[in-house]
This record gives structure tokens, sequence and C-alpha cells, in this order.
DNA sequence: GAGTGGTCTAGACCACCCA
DNA sequence: GGGTGGTCTAGACCACTCC
């Protein structure tokens, strides 16, 4: 009835975690019973189950066997995460999340100089015969010391070469907070949210599986429609839920 | 030195493409080829190139070959697109999108009048005690004949039963405008974007690669605080970026 | 008819877990 | 040591495209 083999058995599982034959956590049939079961080989049963766990529904275990996934709290990102308010009160974007999820934060940081490339050249909106230098912060974000979201970030090296924003640390506030005490108020962001397979590095990583997606966020920050920094972040969508409020006007 | 074989034929052929060595359009190595180039069996290929391909980076047309898969206009939602101007306008969301993209819009709607579920009442905060009966409008949307979005709304049937909201056609301005008539003003909205793996059928519907991610948006249009609709959207992340922008405050 | 991508099978090997 | 998930191979068949 079915086109492929694996579908018809990743559609049953499915129906019956969702229907709660299987409770979250529960150990599903391992891949002998499921072989006779369906009268199908080995790859066969590993495919449907790849694609269960590309969904979210199931996690694998080697040596053990295939179970539920329980839901995993969901970090939400709010409207006042970007707020003045936050920053002022000393806490960067990710601190923030991770006062409003409950959850222990760490943060591991490399600066670097760079030339920019086109793509940054563009976001940051520097014209061709300017200064093309910027710096480079690249993070790793750990909730409770598993990796979450990788994160880097630009900034024209006219801002932020030999400023604090050069170094690991920056500070109370983290790095908008400096973007303002160095003249630069912010006035808005953008956010531009897409999602893609992670690349096979991202996932060993974010510790995900390997077609489960990620979420891709280019956020750029502004002073007054000039662009002070361009962060491209990524992150699980499993941990991640983004979420945006916008007026009605 | 790879674990995995199929990754580092992957991490191989993107290096390639990035470095520019197969412009967009360009008709990869048949899997033949790869097969004497690496020394390994076909699926050992096959996995490689569906990695690619969930990756966005390559397209395979049966009978043909592979292709880098050419960057594909995409679709922005940008922050007025649910401004009041718009819908004065006479324009529904899909339908501003598609004049800002330049791409033509079409969409089938089915109209139904169900019980909520408890995710649904949850959303549209109905009371345990009040009518659960709701408004379901189902809509498969298309630009220039794909289908590039499935979105699904509820309406209390409490506010929308007998009203133009029943039927298959809104009229000018959609849902929003109409919504607005009946005397619920809109003055917010709440947009939560998740990513996931489609599932099978509806990659089928979305005509998408098997791994390839789906954004998962749920949108929840506020009058003074009451939730008069819930819209749950699944597009393919190929075809849409979502844009937001957030005031500093 | 030859070549292509896509799917499935049978069998093998590995690393891991648990009794 | 036996069971588990994960990966790879060799070979087969199918649907499709192009000549």
């Amino acid at each position: 009835m079915q086109m492929k083999a694996w579908v018809e058995i990743a559609d049953d599982l499915r129906g019956e975690i969702q229907r709660g034959d299987y409770a979250a956590g529960a150990r599903l049939p391992s891949g002998t019973e499921l072989m006779a079961r369906y009268g199908v080989a080995r790859q066969t049963v590993q495919n449907a189950m790849d694609q269960l766990q590309a969904e979210g529904l199931v996690l694998s275990v080697a040596g053990r066997g295939w179970y539920v996934s329980k839901q995993k709290t969901i970090v939400r990102l709010a409207r006042n995460r970007l707020s003045k308010a936050e920053r002022t009160a000393g806490r960067g974007t990710f601190m923030s999340d991770a006062a409003a999820g409950g959850w222990k934060p760490a943060v591991t940081v490399k600066v670097d100089r760079v030339e920019a490339t086109s793509e940054i050249a563009e976001y940051l909106e520097l014209a061709p015969d300017a200064p093309q230098e910027v710096v480079v912060r690249d993070r790793i974000m750990r909730a409770d010391g598993e990796v979450v979201q990788l994160a880097r970030s630009y900034l024209p090296a006219s801002i932020a070469g030999g400023t604090q924003l050069e170094e690991t640390d920056t500070g109370p506030g983290g790095t908008y907070a400096r973007l303002e005490e160095l003249g630069y108020p912010l006035s808005h962001f953008t956010e531009m949210v897409s999602a893609r397979a992670p690349r096979p590095r991202e996932a060993d990583i974010l510790q995900v599986p390997y077609g489960f997606p990620i979420l891709n966020v280019v956020r750029i920050a502004y002073s007054n429609d000039l662009p002070v920094e361009v962060n491209l972040m990524v992150m699980s969508s499993e941990r991640y839920h983004l979420v945006y409020q916008i007026d009605a006007q």
C-alpha cells in the first residue's frame, strides 16, 4: 500500500506513541522485534527510527534501545530579552534567558580579528572602500552543561577595535551595554529565522541526531539605522522555540 | 580518519560547492563516479547526498543526476505584513507577502467546526466550562503553483460562528479584517517559531526532500489580551525565511 | 538500452550495555 | 556473551530520462 516500507513503520510507531501506547521515556520494541513484526531488513527499521528521531519523538541509546523522548523544557526567547531594562540590569541576552528558564548558563568565548567576508560586509553595510576589518566573537553557550547554541558575532573594527569588545569578557550587560557606552545607542534589531539540517560537525557539537534540524538566526543590531553588530546563531530546534511579539498598529 | 564514510564524502562535496567548483545549477558527479572515486558502496554515496539535500545545497532529479540547488528567491515576512494598513488595503497576510515577493498566490480553503483539542483550548484560553466549539479554517497556500505553506486557523465559535469567517472566502483583508468589523480590534500578535523534520505526508505535500526541515509557526492574534485566533502554520524552510523587527526600547 | 537516482535485502562488523 | 543500535557492502529491482 505504502510506497516506502520505512514510512509505514514510522507512521505506525508515531501513531502508537501519540495515542499513548508508549509513555514518555518508555522503551520501544527493539530492532530485531520490528524486523520480525514487519518482515523487513535491519536497515529498513533503522530508516524508520532515523525519521522519528529527526521528528524529535524518539531518542536512541547505543547498546540499549530506542526510547520515547521526554518533552524537554523549552527555552523561550521573549520580547524583552533585548530590552534596555535587561541590559542596564547587567544581563546579556543569554543570561537573561537562563534567568527566565531556570537553568545554569555557561559561555566559552574566543575573540579574533579578520577581514569581513562579502556576506558579513553586506549585513554590516560596509562600503567597499571602507576598512573591512571586523572583530569576531565566537561563543559556545551551554545550559546545565549541555551545548545549546553556537553564536558568532561580527563588529566593525572601527567601532570595537581596542575596546572591551575585544576582550573575552565584555562585562556586565554584555556586548550591547558596551556598544551603548561607546556612543552607539541601540534603536532596534532585526532577526531572520531559517532552518536547515546541521552540518555533521554542528550536529556533533550540539549533540543532536544527524537529521535533526537546527534553527539559524541572523540578528542585526542597529544604532539609528547604522548596523553595529551582526550575530549568526545556530541552535538545536529541540531546545529552542523562538517567540516574537508583533504590534497590530 | 573520519568515523563515518558518508560524512567525509559530504564534507568534500560541500567544500567543492562552496569553493565554487560547481556553479549553481551545475550537475554533480554521478553515483557510479563517486563510488569509484571514494571506493564505497552505492548506499554510502546515497547517504552523503541525502545529507547535502537536507542542508539545502543539492537537489536530486530522478533519472538525471544531482544538481547544485539554485538560491531560491526567499520569501520574507516583514513586520508590516500584520499591519493595519495592509488589512484596510484589503490584503490578507499571504497576499501581502505575494505582492512584496512578486509571485502569484493561490489559496485553497476548507472550513469546518469541531471541538477544540486541549492544545487549541490552551492557546485560545478557553475556560473548561465555556463552550469548546471552534471554527477551523484549513488552508493550502501556493506560490506560482507550488505548495509553500499549510495553515490551520482556529477561532472560537462564539466569535466566528455564523459570520463570514465560516465561509471559504473571508473577503477583502481576510480573517483579521472581519474580526475587527465584528468588534474585536486587534492589539498584537505572538508568533512562536520552531523547526522539525516533516512527517512523510507533509514532505510529500510541500514537495521537499524527506530530511528537509520545515518551519513551524504558531501565531496567536489578540484583541486587548483576548486571544481571538490561533494559526498553526507549516512551511518549507527552503522557501521561507522569517524576519522580525524588535525595538530596543 | 544505457545511465541515473531511490529503495530494499542479507549479511557482516563495530562499539556499547548489561547481566 | 548475548542483545542493542549504527554503519557499510554487494547485489538486486524499480522508475525515470535521454538517446
